[in-house]
DNA sequence: ACCTATCTGATGGCTG
DNA sequence: CAGCCATCAGAT
């Protein structure tokens, strides 16, 4: 039976299921909520109690279990978790309930001869009612609504006249065109898209049954599958527009989204605009999936676990309880319940290992190894799985593997279930790996083989994380780390017997391996060496049955730099995996801001400028790097700047509320991160902020110190010293400090905001005349920050009425203006948005606003 | 509502 | 005010 959709609620459960023509049919279940006993726990006491219920509806043998079937939820939740007050009454016995959390649609999947079918998929979006604020979206008229597929099928529409009813039409009449569909795409959909259609279908008393789509938030989507973005453009931000500019080129439509209200009232023209619009914002999904395939995996994927290929189903616990508890179902073995964590009691435990970089400078001829699939292979050579885990430790005789540094023993005389699990994903891998290479590549068949291999490698990797996740009903934290530290054990000894060899291990992460001091071929012969004979030795040793270690000699860096720490380097091929890389491979980027989302993008180019001077250019002269960081150095003191360029975008994590509040030792509060404040100020202006949203923010330096403003229409000035100092120059100092480390990268570069010196004399480029009378600050235009001024108030506060103020500047076409005004009373004061509080008249503000427009320097 | 290790920036407190 | 440390947060 291939199932397209399954929902269930306490009173019955839909399926609907695909048949072999193509039709989908309904079909109509009593919802099953159950749970398993192990037959030697039920007594007949206890079997009676529970028979007695008339809210029970089945129970029956199965294997070692005895499945107990209820009406109700409530009922069962009742029984495993008790009230308020009440202890539950198994817990009471001692009696462990297992899959008692489970689903109705999750049980009917797993336990019914059921396959996930391939839904029939369209895109859509909505534009509603721009006067209504995000917090009220359900409120918002919808205005037009596009659905397209991806073979050409569209279907538009257009609310025709403000009322109720004319929306209500237009809903039943996209319900309708919808039917040709089983599964939904929206950008956003989870925030927006979805529950704005549900709102308004069911406020207008729309008959639909709406459940009957599977629903996937196109950008949730998008997150999880983006994992190898190429720079951190990708990741500044997750509008739409943004993302489309990145992967598809495509430009942004000059209709503003935020007055679709009034485009819509305009009626005609206008009208047709926003409908527009709307539809290429559909086709822009359309695009996106066409070219990432993101969509054709996570299907895979579903398929692989049997999850439903909806928002639920992206989640790594969903497809490894999906794939398990069918896998154990069809081996008689059930899995404990979920248990419900209170906060405060996470454990925590060991992860991998990381070595500190050993060298410095241009590193060349560094060899590189990894360990393949490691964590997969270390659970399957180990045995490792929450029931072969010995709590007790090895018993007499008993044949056990044994994790090397938490000393933990698995039992290995029969297969643990996530052996078994691990063993079957990898084998299916590799099946569809070797089909995929007998298709001629980029054909549909070679890219299904090629979808299908990848979601089982994915499933793979992802069941270490899972195991170690409290939220999931296969977590075990003495496995999870047994995992990780049997990784650090065999990196260790790996790099020992490197040493032997007089092979200096100068990097590693996790499972990865950067060695100096040998040639290719002894590499290869040292690599070969570790696979057949010191990881079987090894395994053996512990007393693994099997030994599935496997190290890999993955590239060969010809150059290599450290940013100064871990994590954090780059460097270009000689070769990777024995193809010679050529001279537009591209240099490889691990860590750096230039792969950052939450860099600024002058930064970005920066780094990746002097990146590419290094490893493609291999640039070794320190001078030459020197004069291209002159060169940002002025632009970016100087120049004219955009302000995407400068622009700082982070995310925020968690509901807002739930930012911690310190305290200062004086009781007053303390400042919350930058960004937070400015979600803040948005949230109460009517802006959309959650979890997930990127705030975009500038810097500006205000008379009352540094601070932090929303990005969103800001056209004004910013700290051009702070950009530099704190967000643009930093990066690739470390990255150049890196490369040349006995060169002085900081002097004349790191500190360039200018300061007032404490006698009163002038610092460079700068004057400050006292006369007898009258005292007169001559400053440059530029340097009308924060310091400078202070220092002025200062004086015109100790001599009122007595200090002027020259300000000069010098042109583009190389003319110098000067001029002397009144420094009066100084309101808050700052060069360019406060210029009126410092000059006399409106005509000397309009000639300084065009003056400070043509200044090249000052 | 998949893990840990690690880095960096903002902020605040302390010290010389 | 620089230098150091601690804490929180975000990102890889």
């Amino acid at each position: 039976m291939r199932i397209v959709q399954a929902t269930a609620d306490d009173r019955e459960m839909n399926v609907w299921e695909q048949l072999p023509d193509g039709r989908i049919q309904h079909h109509r279940h009593a919802p099953e909520f159950s749970f398993f006993l192990r037959k030697k726990d039920v007594t007949e006491e206890l079997r009676r109690f529970l028979t007695r219920s008339s809210l029970l509806t089945a129970h029956r043998e199965e294997g070692d279990f005895i499945r107990f079937s209820w009406k109700e939820d409530a009922a069962r939740k009742l029984l495993i978790y008790g009230r308020r007050g009440v202890e539950s009454p198994l817990k009471e016995v001692g009696v462990e309930i297992f899959e008692g959390d489970v689903r109705p649609v999750r049980r009917f999947l797993v336990d019914k001869d059921c396959e996930i079918a391939r839904p029939r998929r369209c895109y859509v979006d909505i534009e509603t009612d721009s006067r209504v604020p995000f917090s009220r979206k359900e409120e918002a008229r919808i205005l037009s609504i596009v659905a397209k597929d991806d073979v050409g099928g569209r279907h538009r529409f257009l609310l025709p006249e403000d009322s109720n009813r004319a929306e209500a039409d237009m809903l039943a009449q996209y319900w309708e065109a919808l039917g040709a569909y089983d599964q939904v795409l929206a950008w956003n959909g989870d925030r927006f898209d979805f529950p704005v259609l549900k709102a308004r279908t069911e406020g207008n008393r729309v008959r639909v049954q709406m459940a009957r789509w599977l629903q996937l938030d196109h950008l949730a989507l998008f997150k999880r599958m983006n994992t190898a973005a190429e720079s951190g453009d990708e990741k500044q931000s997750m509008a739409l527009q943004a993302i489309a500019m990145q992967f598809l080129g495509e430009g942004k439509d000059d209709f503003d989204a935020s007055k679709t209200w009034e485009a819509w009232e305009a009626g005609g023209e206008s009208r047709a605009r926003m409908l527009e619009y709307n539809e290429k914002d559909v086709d822009l999904l359309v695009k996106l999936e066409a070219k990432t395939g993101f969509c054709d995996l996570f299907q895979a994927i579903a398929e692989v676990c049997r999850v439903l290929p909806d928002s639920i189903g992206l989640l790594p616990t969903q497809q490894m309880d999906g794939f398990m508890l069918r896998l154990g179902a069809q081996r008689g073995l059930r899995f404990r319940t979920k248990i419900r964590r209170e906060e405060g009691d996470e454990e925590t435990f060991e992860g991998a290992f990381v070595l500190e970089p050993k060298e410095k400078g241009i590193i060349k001829n560094v060899h590189v190894c990894d360990f393949a699939g490691m964590y997969p292979s270390i659970m399957l050579s180990w045995n490792m799985s929450p029931e072969t885990r010995l709590k007790m430790g090895a018993g007499k005789g008993q044949k056990v593997a044994q994790a090397p540094v938490t000393r933990e023993c698995f039992d290995v005389e029969g297969e643990g279930i996530l052996t078994v699990a691990l063993r079957q994903l990898i084998s299916m891998r590799k099946e569809w790996t070797s089909k995929k290479t007998k298709e001629p590549p980029g054909t549909p068949a070679w890219k299904d083989a090629d979808r299908k291999s990848t979601a089982y490698k994915v499933v793979a990797n992802s069941f270490y994380g899972v195991v170690g996740s409290q939220s999931s009903r296969f977590y075990d934290s003495s496995v999870a780390e047994s995992v990780t530290t049997t990784g650090r054990w065999l990196i260790q000894r790996t790099i020992q017997e490197a040493a032997k060899r007089g092979m200096i291990a100068i990097y590693g992460d996790t499972d990865s391996l950067f060695v100096r001091g040998c040639s290719r071929e002894e590499f290869r012969e040292f690599v070969a060496w570790t696979n057949e004979e010191l990881y079987p030795k090894l395994a053996q040793e512990q007393g693994c049955v099997e030994n599935h270690i496997k190290l890999e000699y993955e590239k060969e860096f010809e150059r290599l730099i450290f940013a100064g720490a871990k994590k954090r380097y780059c460097g270009s091929y000689a070769h990777f995996k024995g193809a010679e890389a050529t001279a537009d491979s591209k240099p490889e980027i691990k860590g750096l801001e230039y792969k950052r989302g939450d860099s600024v993008v002058l930064a970005r180019r920066f780094q990746g400028r002097i990146i590419d001077i290094l490893c493609k250019q291999k640039e070794e002269r320190p001078s030459v790097f020197r004069e291209v960081v002159e060169q940002v150095k002025s632009r970016v003191l100087q120049g004219n700047l955009e302000r995407f360029e400068y622009v700082i975008s982070k995310s925020v994590s968690k509901p807002l509320n739930e930012y911690v509040q310190k305290k200062k030792l004086d009781g007053s509060p303390a400042a919350q991160p930058p960004h937070i404040v400015i979600a803040k100020q948005l949230k109460a202006d009517g802006h959309e902020v959650h979890e997930g949203t990127k705030i975009e923010y500038v810097v500006v330096d205000g008379e009352d110190g540094i601070k932090a403003v929303s990005a969103i229409g800001y056209e004004g000035d910013f700290d051009r010293y702070y950009l530099w100092e704190n967000l643009v120059y930093p990066p690739t100092q470390r990255l150049l400090e890196g490369a040349f480390p006995d060169y002085d990268w900081t002097v004349g570069l790191a500190s360039v905001r200018p300061k007032f010196s404490k006698r009163g004399k002038p610092l460079k480029g700068q004057a400050l005349l006292l006369g007898s009378e009258e005292y007169v600050v001559e400053v440059d235009a530029f340097e009308m920050g924060r310091g400078v001024i202070e220092q002025i108030r200062t004086l015109a506060t100790k001599h009122p009425g007595q200090v002027r103020l020259v300000i000069q500047l010098t042109t583009e076409t190389g003319e110098r203006i000067r001029t002397e005004t009144p420094y009066g009373v100084l309101p808050n004061v700052k060069f360019r948005d406060d210029l009126r509080g410092l000059v006399a008249s409106a005509a000397e503000y309009r000639f300084f606003e065009e003056a400070y427009k043509g200044c090249v320097s000052s």
